[in-house]
DNA sequence: ATAATAAAGTCAGAGAAAGTCAAAGGTGAT
DNA sequence: ATCACCTTTGACTTTCTCTGACTTTATTAT
């Protein structure tokens, strides 16, 4: 059941595809179009297009004030995924190794099959055997192993 | 006499064949429609339609929140893969892991890309932080749970 | 300069949905 | 009749979304 911030998240990221990853949007005009209050565009905005998602953005406040939201370049794949591999650190937890799964797999640097491996790789039905306070490191381990040999 | 959560499960395999191998249901929707308390429905997916009898389960909280059921792919090139997910057991070595991998790979049932990416998961050093006692047992999660996510 | 206006930001609370777990209740085999 | 196992229940927890009042910052008009 796609929710408003669903709805709006793919409005946005629409945009974006269509302006070559870049777009500049007024958080109360988007809210008047979606009937909702400007918080939202916020909370879409920090859930949905955060920098572990890939995302940067910048904003100005005052009269022609704006919100600019900008895809982070995929010029150089190995760099990219390097770079995601270096930032994750000794844990991981389930959801945020999800999201920069997703992130990877949106910016086509591996194929729906191998997104699908990953997730199944990292997901706690691996994982149930591994004690609770030990998952996140192992997690961390597999991701970043798996995602160094799709580079290499 | 067919307890509830017999018909339930009737209920969702039912609903799973008219979609074509996956649905997506809502759990007190589903316990409003069945008279009894949601926690029933949890007991359900997690006595029938857990990873052993071939199935896949993801779900999300909060608002918009739901159950996504999957069921592995009836497609008969597939009985293989699903054979030797029932074969491999508690616990695999890393060498018969990779061994059954290759096995895979050369009936072409995954791709080279799969391949490695399964590889990756299940060496040691990915399972670096996991005890040594327990790695064995580990890697056979892991590598029957991404074996699995190849036939949904 | 100052005031008015026009944006965007923050944050806590309400609401919506699923997850957990242990206790109670049935059922079937011996 | 008992024991082991399966099912049912419900209180409590966690996660995700939506809303609105209040704050901060930038521009424009006086």
């Amino acid at each position: 059941m796609a929710r408003l911030s669903d709805i709006i998240e793919d409005f946005i990221k629409d945009m974006i595809d269509e302006t070559d990853g870049q777009v500049e949007i007024q958080r109360n005009e988007l809210a008047g179009y979606f009937n909702c209050v400007p918080s939202q565009i916020n909370y879409v905005i920090a859930t949905r297009f955060n920098s572990e998602r890939g995302y940067f953005v910048e904003s100005k406040r005052g009269g022609g004030g704006h919100i600019t939201i900008s895809r982070m370049s995929t010029d150089k794949p190995y760099d990219y995924i390097m770079h995601i591999i270096l930032s994750i650190g000794d844990e991981i937890s389930k959801h945020s190794a999800d999201i920069n799964i997703d992130n990877v797999a949106d910016l086509e640097l591996i194929s729906e099959e191998e997104k699908n491996l990953l997730k199944a790789a990292i997901n706690d039905n691996s994982l149930k055997s591994v004690p609770v306070f030990l998952r996140d490191k192992v997690r961390a381990d597999i991701l970043k192993n798996m995602l160094m040999k799709t580079i290499i």
